[in-house]
DNA sequence: ATGCATTTTGTACACGATTACACAAATGGC
DNA sequence: GCCATTTGTGTAATCGTGTACAAAATGCAT
């Protein structure tokens, strides 16, 4: 058992070291099958003697079905996602399932990914990415209805979507904010072409809206710290903006940062900071951030349902919508 | 090709439709073999047509290579780990191999996973979490010769890996703090048993005894902001050290946050604070930690390297050892 | 002991690819 | 024109499991 037996024993060989088929191998790993209760206990013995166990590939095949995910994300070390991976691996290992990390620096690399995939034959696929379109999810997975977390408005046979809504969110935020006085909003982008990012603009900029008000002026980072801190310099000098509404709490960090130490402007009285995503680390006290938080639990849950969903193979598009809530912090 | 074909085409069935053998459809998805160029454009004009690709998990049965790699990771969340698990994903993909993430809240349920991860016949196996013991991993993949990525003085035959040596930067640390009057040091331990853990200790423990010094007093936390800062004010307040050395980052700035905010004390005059592992956010202009950082790239490309020995078929234990540098900042 | 229902086990094929082997056709050198 | 070699393709076995079907063994009532 210890030690390093180069070749795996198959279920024919520990047939026959156990005088038996090799179907009643199969038979007694399979929790509810026809086998004598003390045939079953002989072979798991013996099984356990030689560290005999299924070949899931093997059983995969047969089976059609791998118990393999597909997590296709933008990457691994930004902590919004993070967060959300880490508890959605849980959950799938709870399961029995195992995940497949799809991440990829550039756009074309991914798709080819996600083509490679494919060809494991996922029992799902879960993308969190903004960069993969609906479409391309459901070409490539053809076979697999893909489950997308999404905020284009595209409903679709083929896909399964939860939607995120933080319109009332940003208007509990921009109600606050311009009673505390504020006049001049810019909004700094996460990138400039992706719906989620239009999206969150746009709660924001309806809040405004709806006071009369609208963002004096934009910026584009890439959802980096660097990035919130070297437009946060820019906005505050150039556009004379009063508060700046981040892509997420990473950039919103950023900013205060570049606020404080090269403009030393201070929150909430000097200026208003606002994050998206309430990542745990907004919550700490050096940041004590105020974002607008979806609840990642509940977010992962809905994953979890849709995914079941699956499984229990309920037919037809199913779509479960969340809304995001304030979390207050000292920023604004 | 677009829409929802359920079932997907088989390499018999598209063998049919170009009228030509099922051998000679795999033919002409492998590389270098003997087929006519004629014949192989027609199939794949063919196979694209029908959105064919061969299986990947019947592929592997056959070969008995899967193209999947396990990795077992104590956290996905934990920024430490996960710029190196970004990398490592990056250069795994590039090679057209998978990654599977093993991340495990409990122990008992890692080794599980772990078993189970094995039943899917990965081609390799990279541990960085230090919850698992070198012997477990050995038992449970026994037919893969696993990547440790270890700091147990243990050499085996069965085990490739990395070594971690800090003890040269964690003199330069203490050099720097004890000449700029620093008497009485702190451990902050990340947990209170793993082998990392007393390793990191032992390069400033020992750093200090040079000197005539040691620790005053030791404090354990989990690796978390939260428990840094919970631990740091404990051993200002009680304590009355004027240096912690801290088991990461994270706990690093919990501690300096404590510092400043529940005991008004300042880096690097009242107290000095460090680091380990030199993570992206630790450069920050908000911490401007002083670390005690390891080269991730330098660090994945031993992965990297390990993992193509294992290919290559090399026998022999292989074990790699990378040194650590200080970061300087401005909290030490 | 016999007949019938039920449980247990074995046999054989399927899952979807790869590949050793055999063989036909094409090529080339003399 | 003949033989040796190369090239292209098909046939059939293989990878390790799950399972339909058949066969055997068991239990129970007569």
């Amino acid at each position: 058992m210890s030690g390093m037996n180069r070749r795996r024993i198959t279920s024919k060989e520990l047939a026959k070291l156990a005088g038996v088929s090799s179907a009643t191998i199969s038979r007694a790993f399979s929790p509810d099958s026809r086998i004598g209760s003390a045939t079953r206990d002989r072979i798991l013995a013996v099984a356990r003697e030689h560290g005999y166990q299924p070949n899931a590939i093997a059983r995969s095949l047969n089976n059609q079905r791998s118990r393999l995910v597909a997590l296709v994300v933008n990457a691994i070390g930004n902590p919004c996602e993070a967060e959300e991976q880490q508890l959605l691996v849980h959950r799938l290992q709870a399961r029995q399932l195992l995940p497949i990390i799809l991440c990829c620096a550039d756009h074309s690399d991914r798709l080819q990914l996600m083509r490679l995939a494919s060809t494991y034959q996922v029992d799902h696929v879960v993308v969190f990415s903004d960069m993969v379109s609906m479409q391309d999810a459901v070409d490539i997975f053809h076979t697999t209805k893909p489950i997308i977390v999404s905020f284009e408005p595209l409903e679709s046979e083929n896909v399964s979507s939860i939607r995120i809504d933080g319109s009332k969110a940003a208007d509990e935020i921009i109600e606050k904010i311009v009673r505390d006085g504020k006049k001049r909003f810019a909004y700094l982008s996460g990138t400039n072409s992706s719906w989620i990012d239009k999206l969150r603009r746009k709660w924001f900029a309806d809040a405004l809206a709806k006071r009369g008000l609208s963002f004096e002026a934009q910026a584009f980072g890439d959802y980096s710290y660097d990035s919130g801190f070297k437009e946060a310099v820019l906005l505050l000098h150039r556009d004379k903006v009063d508060a700046i509404i981040c892509g997420n709490d990473v950039m919103a960090i950023g900013a205060r940062d570049a606020a404080r130490r090269v403009l030393g402007r201070n929150t909430p009285d000097d200026i208003a900071i606002v994050g998206q995503d309430g990542i745990a680390m907004a919550a700490w006290d050096c940041n004590d951030l105020t974002t607008l938080s979806l609840d990642h639990t509940a977010f992962i849950d809905a994953v979890v349902e849709l995914i079941e969903r699956h499984d229990a193979e309920i037919e037809g598009p199913h779509s479960i919508t969340l809304t995001c809530t304030p979390r207050w912090g000292s920023t604004a």
